[in-house]
DNA sequence: CCCGGATATCTTGATGTCAAGATACTGTGG
DNA sequence: CCACAGTATCTTGACATCAAGATATCCGGG
């Protein structure tokens, strides 16, 4: 086989053999997008497991790590990980029973739980921040450095229309 | 908030405010991967409904149909859909159920178990398909023609560093 | 001819997620 | 001041997936 094809150049052929009259173009762009999330998912789960995390308590550490005050509210946690409240709140129940995040009251608005960093949760989510980031260092420098803009510029296109 | 940045562009802003001594570019393109995945699944998940399909009962379907001899057998599609035996187990067994699919022992080899499509498997799989297709021509419109090969030849290169 | 390692599938038990609904609270318009 | 629509979180029940192991089969070396 050429070694120049990856897994998705045989599933596009595969397609345009069995429907030859389709135009097939988008799935070489689609598929590599789903495979590579599905790849890069588990090289993550791999890594963060060796700091005691899983994929959806990296995300719910980082979201509060990112953001300007030190806390987030349940439900902006849920919408910017794209889950639903349930998820939410199992993934804090979680977190909080290992003491890496605290829950408080608002004064003003009682609906509302703040949940925020603690000391040992900020620290376990730097580490693990930084040795994903050697990993997608890695993985990116199969690109070339004048190539990475472009990348990142056609992978924003369709992230905005998608989110449209 | 500039009309042009995307949800990616304020995480990643998010970190080089949170983290100033690291280089964060690697994120602008996994990030967006990933979050593109989880996004076009909702999509695909919510077509494929209307066919009363889920999307792993999607991928199987499609693997069989662009076998070249219409059948495969239960290792090889977990292999090809990337899931362990027993999801493939399960999945099988969802769509025999149905009659989209039928079991049938290997002649010379008791271990194995070939799965085809049944006529009503493939008449789905193929409408499935072309909305799907639909679909995807309707997102990729975002990037300009000329822009296209440029982003499958830089997710190829991911892929198979990934893959590797 | 038989034993042991390799192969292929299925079974079992645990888990993370979701959808839908329950609960609690806020704030506005009458 | 009250009713009601909207908001925010949590609870419940169902389900797809996985990891690990059970079962069955194949095949090569002694």
């Amino acid at each position: 086989m050429d070694p120049n094809m990856d897994a998705v150049d045989e599933i596009v052929d595969g397609w345009r053999r069995a429907m030859p009259s389709e135009d097939v173009e988008p799935m070489g762009v689609f598929s590599r997008i789903g495979r590579l999330a599905q790849r890069f998912d588990a090289l993550r789960r791999n890594a963060l497991a060796a700091h005691g995390l899983q994929l959806g308590d990296f995300d719910v550490l980082a979201a509060i790590r990112r953001s300007p005050d030190g806390a987030l509210t349940a439900g902006a946690l849920a919408k910017e990980n794209l889950v639903t409240s349930g998820t939410m709140t199992s993934r804090v129940d979680r977190l909080a029973a290992r003491g890496l995040v605290g829950r408080s009251a608002d004064p003003e608005d009682a609906r509302i739980v703040w949940v925020r960093l603690r000391p040992e949760g900020r620290r376990i989510v730097d580490a693990a921040f930084v040795e994903l980031l050697r990993i997608e260092h890695g993985l990116l420098d199969a690109v070339r450095a004048d190539d990475r803009q472009q990348l990142v510029d056609r992978l924003r296109e369709l992230l905005l229309r998608i989110e449209a």
